[in-house]
Parts: C-alpha cells; sequence; structure tokens
DNA sequence: TTTCGGCTCGAACATACGTGCGGAGAATCA
DNA sequence: TGATTCTCCGCACGTATGTTCGAGCCGAAA
C-alpha cells in the first residue's frame, strides 16, 4: 500500500471514478484502455493487478466489470458531495469565507450537490443571497450561488469581489486591463464597471448557481 | 408506470439491489437467473425489458452487466434522483416534454439531482438552456431549468408557456387575470405582456434553475 | 370452440470481454 | 558490460454474456 502509484495507475483509477459516476456500473478493461488512451488491453491487466495488490481495488477473475473500488479510492457518495451554507451575510460586509470551524459548527446548515456541479473544485460553499442586489448577475433573492475560494482570478472568471470602496460585495466576471479591473455583468445588456486593482479583492470565484421555484 | 409488477418481476428488481449492495457492480442476466431460480435466460431478459419499459432501470444494449437502477427503485444514493436532460430543443416548437420513451432511450442523458430541489415534484426533467431568449426569467446560456409537467398553473407560478402566436416558450410567472393572462418576468424591472387565455398553453411548471460557471 | 396476448421454455448465435503468451524496450543494479 | 526487473505491446484463445427465435402453455375474450 506504501508505494506510490505510476502515473498510469493514477489515471486509471480516476477513470474508473468518473465512469462509475456516469455509468453506475463498473469499466471494462477495453474501456479503461481507450478512456485513458492506452495502447493494449494486456497493459490494462497488469496495472489493475498492481493496483490490487496495493490494495486500491478488489477484482473478480473472469467476471466481466468485476472491478470494485476500496478504501480511499471508494468515493463514498458516489454522485453527491456535502457543502456548508453561509448564511447571515451581512450587507457591507466581506464574505465570511468558511474556515475549518464553520465546517466543524454542527449548527451550520449544509446542502449534498451533484458532484458534476463542482468537479475538480475544493472547499466549495454556498452563500444564500438576499434581495436584488446580484440581479446583474442574473442571480435574485433566494438563489444559492456556488463558491470556490480564491484570492485571485484569471481574465474571465466569474469572481465574488469585495469593493473596498463601496463597501459591497458583487458577482462579475473578472478581467485585467493594464492596472485596473474590469467587472463585467453577466447580464450583457448592462455596463462594466471599472475598478483600481487595489480597491478589488477577490473572494472566491463562482462555480454555479442554484435556484430553487417555490 | 402505472402498471403494477408481477411478483416475478418484484423479485427480479430486489434481487438486482442486494447484488448490488453485495457486489458494487450489477448483476448478469445469468446472475439474476439462478439468484431468483428462473428456468430461461429469456424469461429475465423478457422481464428486464418490462422493468426497463416502466422505468425502474435502464439497460445498454450489448453490454454485459449493462443495467442500472432509476428512481424508486435505487437505493444506493437515497438523497438523489436522477432526471432526464432534454437537448435539441427547436426554437420555434413546442417543449417535448418527457415521455416513458425519453427516459428508455439510453442515449438520454441523465443527471443526479438532491431531493430537496424536487421535493414532492414527479417527473422532473431538465431543459438545457441556448442562447439569451430567457434573460429576462434571469436564465442564461448554458442554464438548466428543472420542469414539472403540467398542463395547468395557479397564479403566481412559475412556468413554461407555449405562446401559440408568437411560436415560442417563455419562462415567467403566471396570473390569469379576467379571461386573459398575464405574463411577468422575474427580472422585476421589465414588463409583463398580457395574452389572452386561449394563446397560451402551460407545458410546465418551474421547479428550479441551475447554472454551473465554466 | 377459436383467437389472441401474456408468459415461459430451451437452444443456439454473435460478440463482449477477461486472460495468457512471446517478445521487446527501458530502467536498475552489479 | 551483462543480468534482472519493470513496463509495454499485439495477438489470439476461451468463455461469459446479451440477444434472438421458434415453439408451447394458459387464461381471457370473442
Amino acid at each position: 500500500m506504501a508505494k506510490k502509484l505510476s502515473e498510469k495507475q493514477e489515471r486509471i483509477l480516476e477513470f474508473i471514478q468518473v465512469f462509475l459516476d456516469e455509468h453506475h456500473y463498473p469499466p471494462t478493461v477495453r474501456d479503461i484502455q481507450t478512456g485513458c488512451e492506452i495502447s493494449s488491453t494486456s497493459v490494462v491487466d497488469y496495472n489493475l493487478r498492481i493496483l490490487q495488490r496495493e490494495g486500491y481495488l478488489k477484482r473478480q477473475n473472469e467476471v466481466s466489470r468485476g472491478i470494485e473500488l476500496l478504501g480511499v479510492a471508494r468515493r463514498s457518495a458516489p454522485n453527491v458531495v456535502t457543502i456548508p451554507i453561509l448564511s447571515n451575510i451581512a450587507a457591507g460586509e466581506p464574505l465570511p469565507v468558511p474556515t475549518q470551524d464553520t465546517w466543524n459548527n454542527e449548527n451550520t446548515e449544509t446542502m449534498d450537490l451533484p458532484t458534476f456541479l463542482i468537479k475538480g473544485k475544493e472547499n466549495v460553499f454556498a452563500v444564500r443571497v438576499k434581495g436584488q442586489s446580484m440581479i446583474d448577475a442574473l442571480i435574485t433573492d433566494g438563489d444559492l450561488v456556488l463558491l470556490e475560494p480564491a484570492e485571485t482570478a484569471s481574465d474571465g472568471d466569474m469572481v465574488a469581489a469585495w469593493l473596498r470602496d463601496k463597501e459591497e460585495v458583487t458577482l462579475k466576471r473578472f478581467f485585467l486591463e493594464n492596472g485596473r479591473v474590469r467587472l463585467q455583468p453577466a447580464n450583457p445588456s448592462m455596463d462594466p464597471i471599472y475598478v483600481p486593482a487595489d480597491k478589488v479583492s477577490v473572494q472566491g470565484r463562482v462555480v454555479g448557481v442554484i435556484r430553487s421555484v417555490s
């Protein structure tokens, strides 16, 4: 178990996990072969044996799709992850990005999300929006905004930005243009705002939005 | 879906569930045959087809163990439901509300949703929005709209409405006002439209919206 | 009675799929 | 340098497994 996995083995493991999420049954050797761009089924077999020996999975002999992930490799709830919901957002203050304490606080509200919504993201949390202040981001009262903590952003990212001067949080697409920041609303009929870079701090990247209509 | 299952079909379903719990991969036709003491593989196949037609499971053609339990039958992830995603929505045509066929078509894309999003609703399906035509409902390109099939609506319901004269589908809040229908955009800065009741047909109630930011 | 549709049977067919084998680079070690 | 081990390759064999077909059974409708 101690041995480190080769890149190919990591890839195979990852592929099996994703395949399982999508199909709810395990892949065949040949599924893995094409999915991981491996040249021969025997190479897949070879690496599967290693993965089995190292305890990452269990295989049934002579059984098609007889692969079962074990331990760490196994995703306990295959399609769902639990994230915290922050409420009590005060207007005029930055977002309270969750800490470990938030997670551990048993009073924190949580929700389950399908994994495909936050694929690859980490420490995602949700904020329940109050009022219409985000309407130019196509977000309205009661919506849940999914955020990934981040202090920086690349051009085009949808971010939650704290505007020091205005003392407000806004959700817009981020563009850095020769020293100042252009914040572009998601609603194309609305105009961008321009802010000096040192007056903006990125608090997180927007991963998704969920609206539950009553 | 309405039809009652035969004793044999109940047993098969139960067997698949138990098998799944034990092995973490689906059984073969022959596993079911011996497990349920059925005399012939073709009988299993016959009943599996019925179970598929009734929406209890989905099968992949020519794929060993290509069985996937759906909805009620699925119990591995109790807080999750599987719904179909309709794409290929043609502009200028009513929504293709899903039928049983849609469910059974193995090419139909599906997604898992946390149950809290569709609490109490039935036969919910998702539509992937193309373009900006729904922008006044705070919905943009790529969003997934969750709909519950419905032919009628109460005042205040957010509905998908087919406008006969305009030949378009729109998402708005529904109000019946002395013989005509007021359709109110979710964006409060936009004006409602008024349509004679016989020129509007409700296709579904909007249950939620999901946006995954790339 | 006949007819017909739902259900069962057994066998065979086609192929999806796990596995084994000979060999070949490439890396490690002496 | 050679020996050894690890990893990869392509191929082909055997069987596991989904699917089909023709026939038979049985109860309900005609």
